[in-house]
DNA sequence: AACTTTATACAATAAAAATTGTATAGATTT
DNA sequence: AAATCTATACAATTTTTATTGTATAAAGTT
């Protein structure tokens, strides 16, 4: 290997290491992939780049940058006199950690809320019913009190997603603690 | 429906609504519902109580709760009398959010030591040897700031479950910040 | 020591997710 | 408005993951 052909395997393996970083937040390596490759590129890239530079057809490629939108880690930009369009992905690691931890947990809080209102509105007209055994009517309680539980809970995973999202847990966990090492 | 009925139906929206909860965390469908059934029992189960219960073999339990022990998200608890192992999982929404995003992130910032270390010898190695071009001397430089910056980003992650699992995080975000709601 | 009971290894199957190729609609250019 | 280029919808295929059934070893019981 010439020195050329050594830096690109290096390139190679960091994207491998951001595909493995992402997976870690559950998503598809794919997505991964992507990411890692535009970001290693430094310059928003095409769908026909991405495809000859992964090696995967250009409509695999098309959905996997519509999930990345989707989560809050890509944007299409525009240039000038370009026609075909661009995708860029966000050059902070940090930012991206947090835009991936909050759009995840956001959508399963808001899913949370449909349910907890439903739940709740079967357990009340639950309790209304006259003819309830005693031991129903335990049963009832604790499930009104297990649905309370599960609201705070979600209200907590809300506030923490806002603790991220505004940038306050970097005052508690800086981002650089060690200062420069060797 | 009469009143068993509706209670059963009300308890199985529950262990699905933490079934859903688990996937944002990108686990398996039946890791949650085995946790989810777990919990709302509200006492150790065994294999072929799962089993029955969720309708899945015994193997497919075993599994599932070898991928839980591993995520450190139940265990294996002992009662006198019981031949069969009796698995249990945690009862604190809270820690176990915090279980799961502990154990994935560790796992993940060990497998980036390795990383880190071998990509940083190479990139070591290549800037030792003698004949490299200007252009390539840049690219290495470049690289070796990128990899600086993805011990710092990994170092930070380190810290942040740190700061979860000793609950600082609840300092900071309380657990029931609106007290009793309706 | 023979007999049960239990958990799991392993191979086979089923189900789900990822990926591709073709077709098409919506732009842009000529 | 015809021709060209682009992204994506959709169906088909491949690959991966989840799930099961059978076989077996390890532990417990008689």
């Amino acid at each position: 290997m010439n020195h050329k052909e050594k830096i690109e395997d290096v390139k190679a393996q960091f994207v491998e290491k951001i595909t493995d970083n992402m997976n870690a937040f559950g998503v598809s390596t794919s997505v991964g992939r992507v990411l890692g490759t535009i970001y290693m590129q430094r310059e928003p890239m095409t769908l026909d780049e991405l495809s000859s530079e992964i090696g995967m057809s250009k409509t695999r490629m098309s959905q996997v940058v519509r999930e990345m939108i989707d989560m809050n880690i890509a944007e299409r930009v525009f240039k000038k006199g370009v026609r075909k369009d661009l995708f860029q992905v966000e050059e902070d690691y940090y930012e991206t950690f947090i835009s991936l931890f909050t759009s995840t947990w956001q959508k399963a809080v808001h899913r949370s809320r449909n349910f907890e209102q439903r739940l709740m509105k079967k357990l009340d007209d639950l309790q209304q019913e006259s003819d309830t055994s005693e031991e129903d009517e335990q049963a009832i309680n604790e499930l009104l009190i297990e649905v309370k539980k599960w609201m705070d809970y979600y209200d907590w995973i809300r506030r923490v997603t806002e603790f991220f999202e505004s940038g306050e847990i970097f005052k508690h966990v800086p981002k650089n603690q060690g200062g420069e090492s060797t």
